[in-house]
DNA sequence: AATGAATGAGCATTCATTCAT
DNA sequence: GATGAATGAATGCTCATTCAT
């Protein structure tokens, strides 16, 4: 989403590259404490051509926190609106979810600690499209309670178990390490699905099942590239 | 710990108090965006006044993580050393945890957020302290897995997840909010424990051997307060 | 006015030498041409001891603008309510606005040309007083009309002739000159007064009227002071 | 004057275009403060396009002021030619330069403001040509001094009065207001005149004159229109 | 004729820290 | 114990200008 008129073709190009520059920097320093000329150090361009393509630093954390936030809910929406158990449609929200956190540590690590930087019109924004998200999977919980699967829960602390289990993950994840996504997925959802259920559910199939459904919908993936990955 | 040799009576309870007042700043905005000027003014001291009681920026944030770690570490010591099932010790352990969380909110936030800007020494004892911290939470995991209460799992992956469970709470807990440590220590541990443990084992029991143990050892704390709170 | 609190005693002397240098520095590039860096340099003071001072660039536009306005505004209303002939007390007004210009021809040189640097309600307040100024000469000059000394003219019209004569003289003025403020003032409304007056109204006696006004009320001046001038 | 050789015959007219811009521009924020990139944005061009036409920002600025001292030295030597009475001449120049005032408000606010920012032969060309049209305008009050006219005065005082009370005029006029120059040339010279009259000369009888001046040079205008305008 | 991309110096401002008093 | 005053480097950002295409 170029906002200056008149750019030529390899502007956006040129811009990407400079936004996943300054995720790894802030990621690894925080927002505040990296400087412009650090990360004009690291793009190799003097600040001025650096400002002709981000307009301004907070416009950089805006653009990451969207690069998490618009696949993130895009991906939930597509799955919300399966045709499937509620509990397989957690399952896979949980792996995608994963996928994204392992894809782009630096980009959850920035939009787990700096969304606090925002001002104005972007941090309502994001408040309420991370508000949605939660709404997402609160309704996916529920619906699991409401067909038998889970025990009646608050559904707010069933969904805020859910997420610290997941997005505490970037703390300590490495996309080197031994565990992929969907190891993960497993993982989380069978300690949490265990604990979630009632004596009637049986969480045992679900692994088939998802298995089965893969097969169902080959290639299937709730997440859709951007443009620029 | 008082640096600067010669203090009078008064100097380590208003050293306090501004470490006090910088956690809420640090917590709030972060540690690299809050001046020095601002503690100032919330301590409602001249700078220079203000650094014969911190030394520097970066003794604030090591006083912090200070408060958090050395009673965090104690505790767990003293858990590890009961003599109780190690599944017991882990519910002890986690409400313990929740409570340093829920009644340092602010402490906890800047603990996961900021450590990365100490420097030298200060970061290696704090990385050090956390690694200890893990260990034991690893071990008594371990020990549950011997004695046949929990699955063989992981132990390292066991831990995460117990930990991401844990320590995300910061993140959207308030004091004021209607769940207090010991209810969401039980909901937690709930969820934990029937996830990983063994067809054999029955956890509906752990909540009265908890009240039991209780009784027996009477205002049994495992946190012992540290001297300024 | 000093903003921040807890300032010793020199604080308020060295911060008006400095709006001193600012007000040459403004008159002489232009507030916009001029930076703070040049002001420094003036003031053989760093950067950062210079903002100790000045709060703001624009502060320094604030207090230059109310170093014109508020003498010239209390002057303007203590001329206004002495109990003589309107055409005197224009006499008075003239020579008192013609002393401030050569007094202080840089602060008036900044206050014609750049009060359009304020922004907010620093410019509001400004506008606000520019008006009521604007004010106190028209009445004077409709109380002229009105006693039948002055023809009945456009009031804002006469009062924008009366203002342009003197205002513009900032442009030329040395204070090295050879001409002072009663010269000039003499000057200035022999000129008006003989085109604003009505064929009956003889204006050769105004100058003896204000030798008498002044043997009456020795060492009368419009204008007080400022605490640092 | 354009500067660089072998141009398209648009050319020209698009660079009268552009200066027309910058000088609504310089006008409303001041030359210094008025960055290239507005001027690009008000000109809808990219800033290479835009220096292609202007050479350097400092060259607006020699074009401005060329705009108003050309016409208004030519104007005020034809006017001097003229085989009238001084004091009619005076009345005709009074006009002309309050018809540029008033025609091109914008120019003359650049002008009177920002002449300063001309560096070396720049700014010594325009203090000449100011200092021509002074001479102008003394030579024409020294000849209603010669002729019985007007009574003896200081020259230079008398001519600063004059452009004192005309070019102040910049400050609050509006091209929309309810005053044109011809009504404000009237009501000007009224009051100047009236001061500076000697005793024996009528001043009554001048505005017949220029009404009988104009029936006998009809569509006589002093000022010569500008190429572009 | 016009553009998009780049530069490097400069801008106003804030920073953590020091120190004589 | 505490202050006011000072520093100098760094902050995010804008500037007039250039130039290959």
């Amino acid at each position: 989403m170029p906002r200056p008129p008149g750019h030529g073709p390899g502007y956006e190009v040129k811009r990407q590259e400079i936004i996943d520059l300054a995720a790894d920097l802030f990621a690894r320093k925080g927002y505040a404490a990296t400087s412009i000329t650090e990360l004009g150090d690291a793009a190799d361009l003097a600040k001025g051509a650096l400002y002709y393509y981000i307009g301004s630093k907070e416009n950089l954390l805006v653009e990451i926190q969207s690069r998490v936030l618009t696949p993130l809910l895009s991906a939930a929406r597509r799955i919300q609106a399966l045709d499937e158990h509620p509990v397989l449609k957690l399952r896979l929200l949980s792996e995608t979810l994963l996928e994204l956190i392992l894809r782009r540590t630096d980009h959850i690590w920035v939009y787990e600690h700096d969304y606090r930087h925002l001002t104005g019109d972007n941090l309502t924004r994001l408040l309420r499209q991370r508000k949605q998200f939660e709404k997402i999977v609160r309704s996916l919980l529920t619906d699991a309670m409401d067909c038998g699967a889970f025990r009646r829960m608050d559904p707010r602390l069933t969904m805020l178990q859910f997420l610290n289990l997941h997005n505490h993950t970037y703390q300590w994840v490495r996309p080197s390490g031994p565990w992929d996504a969907r190891f993960l997925s497993r993982e989380y959802c069978a300690t949490l699905f265990a604990g979630f259920r009632t004596a009637d559910y049986d969480v045992s199939g679900l692994e088939d099942e998802l298995g089965a459904f893969r097969e169902r919908y080959q290639d299937w993936t709730a997440m859709v590239p951007a443009a620029h990955a």
